[in-house]
Formats: C-alpha cells, sequence, structure tokens
DNA sequence: GCCAACGTTGGC
DNA sequence: GCCAACGTTGGC
C-alpha cells in the first residue's frame, strides 16, 4: 500500500516577520496565532478543526510563503484581547517548504489566478481551494 | 514614499 | 442609513 499522501492545507495564514516569524514558530513549536481583529478572518479561523494544515506567510519582508503549520488547537478566547470578543487558535509548525512560494510565482501562475490571497490583499487569514493548494505545493516542492 | 483596498468612525 | 474622513495593511 502507498504511503499516505501528505495533508493539502485547507487555509493560509499571514504574519509580518518582524512580529513573528516562521522561525519563531519553528523554535516555540505550538504558538497561539493571536491578535487576529477582523471579522472576516475571525470566521475563518473559528472553521478551523484540529489537524487541518495551514501556509504559512510572509507579508511585507521576504512575500513568500514559508512552512506548513497545523491547527493543534481549535478556537478559544484570544488571551491578548481584553474585551473577549475575538478568539485565536495555536498552531503548530509542521515543515518548512523546499522552495518558497513568492508571491510574483504566484501572481504569475496562471492556474492560481482568483486566489484570494492576491484577489483580499489585506486579508490575513484565508481558505484555500484544494486544486490552487496541490499547485502551491507543486510549486514549494520544486 | 506612495498608493490601492478596505474597515471603522462619526456627523448628519 | 448614508457617506466622507481617516487609519491600517500590504505591495511596489
Amino acid at each position: 500500500m502507498a504511503a499516505r499522501p501528505k495533508k493539502t492545507p485547507a487555509w493560509l495564514v499571514k504574519s509580518e516577520p518582524d512580529a513573528f516569524s516562521w522561525d519563531q514558530q519553528v523554535a516555540n513549536g505550538v504558538e497561539p496565532w493571536s491578535g487576529v481583529r477582523n471579522h472576516q478572518a475571525q470566521a475563518f479561523l473559528k472553521a478551523m478543526k484540529k489537524g487541518d494544515r495551514v501556509f504559512f506567510y510572509h507579508s511585507n519582508i521576504g512575500k513568500e510563503i514559508v512552512g506548513i503549520v497545523e491547527v493543534a488547537r481549535e478556537a478559544y478566547p484570544d488571551p491578548t484581547d481584553e474585551t473577549g470578543r475575538w478568539i485565536c487558535v495555536d498552531m503548530k509548525a509542521i515543515e518548512p517548504v523546499k522552495h518558497a512560494v513568492t508571491l510574483a510565482a504566484i501572481k504569475a501562475e496562471p492556474r492560481l489566478e482568483g486566489i484570494s490571497l492576491i484577489r483580499q490583499s489585506r486579508l490575513s487569514v484565508m481558505p484555500i481551494a484544494p486544486g490552487h493548494a496541490a499547485i502551491l505545493l507543486e510549486m514549494a516542492r520544486g
């Protein structure tokens, strides 16, 4: 029997490496994905299930997918939120990508047309369609 | 440094 | 409820 294929990520999250980088995620292992203060992004965080895979993207500096994380804990109150209205999840580093997938490469790939990373450039948490995720994985593997 | 996208706020 | 002003994000 063939080895079970790796889970295809269903989501993408962005972080400015100045604030929280992939290296920090790896060093910390499991880390709360807190501080999201946008309703649309919150809705996506709430929909995440334990074990879901997530692309980790560096915004601003790098502008590239650098790794894959996994949802280690589903939605719970964001400890950085004093109002109690916002939630966060825990993310766990799984593996770095072999080849960082740059925004330029994503834009240049016609099969990724319509991806929300480009269409909704300010959104920091977003779903990735299975077809798009497969292409991103392919690009990440080189 | 500039600009586009877009969410939030506040006056009416 | 509308909309102008303003702030933030993120790319270039």
